[in-house]
DNA sequence: TATGAATGAGTATTCATTCAT
DNA sequence: AATGAATGAATACTCATTCAT
């Protein structure tokens, strides 16, 4: 139908200005109007679309989140040893953090400041269930240290944020070589 | 000079109030008008000490960053072990960060946040100098791994605000042992 | 004809949804889309049935005349004596605003307000003819004073407004032994 | 202090203003934008003085219904006959919606539409204490029905809002000739 | 130094109305 | 006849900033 279609490009335009004007200036600079006039649509036009601004971040929170996690999870063959998974997911996730900047950044704008409900939040969580999974299975192969996720996770996806923060600030480059240096420190630091 | 104190304070006092509003609601929760009130002072006075909104918050990253680098190398001595100094640093580091929840939080928000110039960022920087120069002499040493100290930030400092933001939320407790454990995975990812 | 009578139900449906919207909150809080919503209508399809807002308004005003007229004048009997007939005038007119608390509301707000148009005020007078004839008529026998109608209807039929008014809003409870106290003083004000 | 009066004239300005609008056109017509226009000053500036929207109306109702009363009782002295008093009441109240019909029509709109909350209509109520005070002195006289005070306001005060309403669309003028009239149909309805 | 009052431009959201289907 | 989608203009209200005192 093309007026359905119609309706889902114009809900990812809105998705998309969105997310470009919080990246570029924070919530503060993504008013409605901006938005909106980004999006080529009225102002009204959102709220069609969206219950109100809170909506429309929540969404865009969730759709970039999906989004991340198709990525990291792509040719994921759960047979394979436990640290080549881990490698496979690692360099996935990198990968969507170099190849859509925008997204990445909003995420990590996401994470530190109170733009997104809980709930919200936690709905994002579940899109990352196999790499817990994965790390279980690490941990019962005694592969893994036996430790929370949260120290799990903090030590070895959280830095890379950093690191493409720095590159997108061209403060230090973040080339191939740099990426599987990071991962084996990411992997040095969760290793039995 | 009696004077002289009574405008430290009142600056002291408009900080203080940015950063609680900061802290609870992001920036756009941290208006001029609710500022003042928080600080006993009219709108107007704000302007005495500050320039406008942004300078107010450079001022408070700096302030707080420099607070920061305080605790941080407090009681630190140059001449001991590399590992020994390292470990110093980072549980003072880790120890603001649980002390100064609020001053924390903030500087997380800042990391990923457009709220702060990048100049005002570099200023920021170089109070972790020793930091730096301790790097420098551990790998000098061999005893930490010849790389970047961008990829040796992102493996050992910047994980500890994950940690203390889901300690924040209550979705993960970060006591004493949990430190020493991060303190562990820390520095086994930047050892030779 | 199944259509016209369709048609007719949704019309209606929409003048009963606008009463209630405007008896709940006023003109403000009855906007077209409410209005269609509670018709379960398109906001497009009010259009297909009123010209606009004003028009749709109009025509309530005069509906809702009309059917106060309606009550007005059940059981009239023109050759009973004067009194007689302006009780049973008066006393349906009272029965219509216990019985329609809404349209009898509705009324109410329209005397007060900008809300009506002029001329649609006028259109709606002309229901109410039986009554100005039997005031004439009790004038001319000399038993109801030589007043103007204006008078006449402020001091019978008007207070009744704000009685039910008062009733409606819990404050003061108009039960029959008041309407019949009601009546004795709207008669006593204007009988010779 | 030239500053406070300058702030009560532009209260004073504000309130006239709304006064004005609503008195042609209704709430709908009295926006914030239009109020702050009409009283030469910015929209922000009603804030200084009012909370919002509801506090300037309700401000206002209780300011008119504070003159309204001012004249009521202009003049009045409680030591005569109680019939000498209403009367005095009363035509100060007629002279009052004579003098000032935008004050007298706002306060008509204000009887039948939820624009005022029920708390500052029951404070407005208060300012007509002297003449329920009256009333009772009537009845224990035995010169009043021993009636409700609600019947004896809606058939001796109300009808005159109806009157005037008249007068000012001019389809019924009303003169000195007919307020007599008038009180005479108020005071026989009561009468004993 | 300190302020309360003031503001124009901006905020998120809703409005009555239209139009392609 | 009926609609869902669309909209420019309006809504109440807040913003960062200025200025006379």
């Amino acid at each position: 139908m093309a007026k359905l279609q119609k309706s889902i490009q114009k809900k990812a335009a809105l998705l998309k200005a969105t997310l470009h004007l919080i990246n570029n200036g924070g919530i503060q600079e993504a008013s409605m109007a901006k938005i909106a006039k980004l999006a080529a649509v009225s102002p009204a036009t959102i709220y069609l679309y969206f219950e109100n601004k809170q909506d429309l971040i929540n969404q865009l929170y969730l759709s970039v989140k999906e989004m991340y996690a198709k990525v990291a999870f792509e040719n994921y063959e759960s047979n394979n040893p436990v640290k080549k998974c881990f490698e496979q997911i690692w360099l996935n996730m990198a990968r969507f953090k170099q190849d859509m900047p925008e997204e990445s950044s909003f995420l990590s704008q996401c994470d530190n400041t109170p733009m997104i409900d809980e709930e919200t939040r936690e709905q994002g969580l579940v899109y990352l269930h196999p790499l817990f999974s994965l790390w279980e299975r690490g941990q019962a192969e005694g592969i893994i240290k036996e430790i929370s996720p949260y120290l799990l996770y903090a030590y070895t996806i959280y830095p890379t944020a950093f690191l493409m923060n720095m590159h997108a600030r061209e403060l230090f480059k973040v080339d191939n070589e740099v990426l599987h240096l990071a991962f084996q420190l990411a992997w040095d630091s969760i290793k039995v």
